[in-house]
DNA sequence: CAGTGGTCTAGACCACATG
DNA sequence: ATGTGGTCTAGACCACTGC
């Protein structure tokens, strides 16, 4: 039947403590089963049809949620075979910078623009720009504190170009926040950015009130534009002491 | 019409080029609009309705599209207003370890058992591990080895529990990725996992190769069981020379 | 109110895996 | 041949936004 009424009461079932979406409702479900062994690692999920007949709801929805929890890393899907129960690796995990912006963004963050001004790119910077040496760059240095805290110091080349007076506004930034999208390629894929140890060196030692040769987490980032042309070259150094980054396992 | 045939021919367009699924390829020419600028940044996106004559799909298809760009973070959608086009941000990250494991883990990657002893908690593991000071741990030391070159120091301390006789496989555990594998609470949360910069210790320096100070990464794990007890911590330390984590953007 | 996204149905056909 | 996941349809109702 499809002209009268495709119509479903939502909650079919009797629990509905929530007002939880159908396919949500799906994916808590077979996560709690997976989590307390219903469902042990490496075991092969009852079919989508069977999942149907479960939760009463349609093929899509299942579909739904098997989808997600597949997304999330929980399961796997096999074609022709069946859906499985995946064990997570250490190497699931995945690290966010969220953090560096959520939580710690609070007012008592304030970005302080140590200095700007111009330099010829000397061979290592030309190599990573993209430009010939002795082109003129931009050099800007900034300290981000926290309660009087030093806590990153960054460090960024800019490609001096007439055509894009990005520099003006970027010599505004005076918020972490401001700070993080400048720092994106607004063109697709944007750029790459690394993460790394590495031990200060004078300069940015001093500036984070920490002795030199002390260690830091290292986020390098090269900006492009939508051309796939170096744009930004530059790194922030955060203090060890003040950064961890938590993970997540899956995606969940 | 329903009952003689929900039939489409896939491929009802002209470009064909790759068989391409309906969904991925809206993904896929809404995602290549927003890199070259039809759809700028902010910008709102053609309602669903439209999009599914566009494309002359049903809305199903349309909207799954648009869950996996919302998913990827390259838009968000806005009940009653509409979807529109986000801006990366540098927060918008994502570190994974797979790089620790894939292109790495090769035939000269060698996992070695520098020591296996039971140690007494302390205070500081005592509270680590939510185990009275004086509870018995196994204490294990590994070294990776690529190249004749070390390159990552682990430590780790497991509960000891005749109730669960874990400690003799991981004992065993020579390869790099058996390792990562063991590291797993195979129960659901599994357990936490930080990374952060620091200065090593002497005695990892030593096994390292490094002098002492110098910077490391340290990834540190706390697994837990199925019920949320803690099993083991511990901690790799990778030397800041031999490894650098690579981001993308959104979940790309 | 109309427009928009969010959820869902009850099927269909296809490609693949296995016995 | 059977069972499984993978894709897709042509609608439906709901909740929210904005005029």
């Amino acid at each position: 039947m499809v002209k009268p009424s495709a119509k479903a009461p939502p909650a079919g079932s009797k629990e509905s403590h929530e007002r939880l979406p159908a396919y949500l409702h799906i994916v808590r479900t077979i996560s709690d089963r997976i989590a307390s062994g219903v469902y042990g690692p490496g075991a092969k999920l009852p079919s989508e049809a069977q999942l149907c007949v479960e939760f009463a709801v349609s093929p899509m929805t299942v579909r739904r949620a098997l989808v997600i929890l597949a997304d999330k890393g929980v399961v796997a899907a096999e074609q022709g075979r069946g859906t499985f129960v995946r064990s997570f690796d250490l190497s699931d995990s995945v690290f966010t910078l969220e953090q560096l912006t959520g939580e710690w963004l609070d007012g008592s963050t304030e970005v302080r623009l140590l200095s700007a001004s111009t330099v010829k790119a000397d061979e290592q910077l030309g190599a990573m720009l993209s430009v010939p040496v002795g082109r003129r760059l931009v050099y800007l240095r900034r300290l981000v504190v926290k309660d009087e805290t030093p806590a990153v110091y960054h460090k960024e080349y800019v490609i001096f170009d007439l055509q894009r007076p990005l520099v003006e506004s970027q010599l505004k930034l005076t918020s972490l926040h401001g700070l993080l999208q400048a720092n994106r390629g607004h063109g697709f894929p944007g750029g790459e950015i690394t993460l790394c140890a590495l031990a200060l060196e004078e300069e940015a030692a001093s500036a984070l009130d920490q002795p030199v040769g002390a260690p830091a987490l290292c986020l390098e980032h090269l900006s492009r534009d939508s051309a796939g042309v170096p744009m930004s070259w530059g790194r922030f150094l955060l203090r060890y002491d003040l950064f961890r980054l938590r993970a997540r396992l899956g995606r969940g």
